[in-house]
DNA sequence: GTCTATACGCGGATAGAC
DNA sequence: GTCTATCCGCGTATAGAC
């Protein structure tokens, strides 16, 4: 599974072959399929955990009591970008179904009830008045996690999650210009350049 | 081209046969053959396509006089939406592009160059004070180029790139907290409300 | 559990008639 | 320019020995 997940996503599902698999783990195809039924009920166990994984999150999040909107919001881009991390492999690959296959559609109508979810949520914090509401709701859930989804094309497997995720939140709630988001006050002028930071690649 | 890159985009490359295109186009794969040497011409044309446009659009940005950084760190967000949407089937095709044989190894390659100037401005940017300098420039520059590259996944084609413009550079630039972005201020009793909110829908 | 051997179709690509 | 016919390799998947 491991091995073949990363293929799929190295080189393309469908530029795979149950063959590549094998040769990579020193076997051959026959010992492959006494394993796995088919190529693509692998592709469907990597997609399935990646679903699982969302929706189990999204749902602790809706269980949270005491969270208003914004801190819905928050909490599940938080744990958005966590799964991405924790599940990167599955994660990278459903992204990649195009639903060419009864399979891949499940995925896909999968992945969209959970867009519907997030776009909800980002909706109601927007209607809730903490957002900003001169651009469509709509549009925010899709740039904002279009943006989390991202991660997927440049994050390393056993990356630690945590400042990922606060860069994400950082960046999608404050911006990138410097304005209320230091701790405590608000800053009055940054102008001028050279403030000492090399930070390196 | 139209109706290949089309399907190609749908179904994926290397999911979509030859005989696909032609059984679209109401004919023959050797009908196909007669005006393409190879189905691998027709992505490095379309790939070209993307590329030549995204690097045309960066040379523009850096030819123009009179920006500072962040200026011109904006200019090449809105440029590079501006392409995106332009030239919506190219791009998208050039975003899922593998690197499995040497006309998409080159591909890559370009595109890490035109990766490399962005990312260079988003730290010019950084360095010259006009953007927040917590976050890596780095990391910035890919979630900012991550947020728009994902407006391939549902920007439908004849779309007016203006407003879309208008939103990613508002939220990268401001976030989604209203903030200093809107002229007048928003109401200021949202703190305390919980669950003030009846759930539409 | 893994192997060799194989069935069988589909893929990219070509030859040559019209 | 488009067709029919064809080549040939590789893909998924299976059978059966060890």
């Amino acid at each position: 599974m491991r091995v073949a997940v990363d293929l799929f996503n190295r080189q393309g599902y469908d530029a795979t072959s149950v063959g590549d698999v094998a040769r990579e783990l020193g076997l051959t195809k026959s010992a492959i399929y006494h394993h796995v039924p088919s190529k693509e009920h692998l592709l469907q166990s990597a997609v399935d955990e990646a679903l699982d994984a969302l929706t189990a999150a999204l749902d602790a999040v809706s269980a949270t009591a005491g969270l208003d909107a914004e801190q819905r919001l928050r909490a599940a881009v938080r744990s958005s970008v966590t799964v991405l991390v924790d599940h990167l492999p599955a994660v990278t690959l459903l992204l990649r179904v195009h639903g060419n296959t009864p399979v891949e559609k499940a995925a896909l109508a999968r992945r969209r009830g959970i867009d519907q979810r997030l776009a909800d949520m980002v909706r109601e914090a927007v209607d809730d008045g903490v957002l900003r509401d001169d651009l469509d709701p709509l549009v925010i859930s899709r740039l904002l996690f279009g943006m989390v989804n991202s991660l997927v094309e440049w994050v390393r497997p056993g990356t630690d999650a945590a400042p990922l995720t606060d860069a994400v939140v950082a960046l999608a709630f404050d911006g990138l210009t410097h304005g209320a988001h230091s701790p405590g006050r608000r800053p009055s002028n940054q102008a001028g350049s050279g403030s000492g930071r090399g930070t390196p690649r």
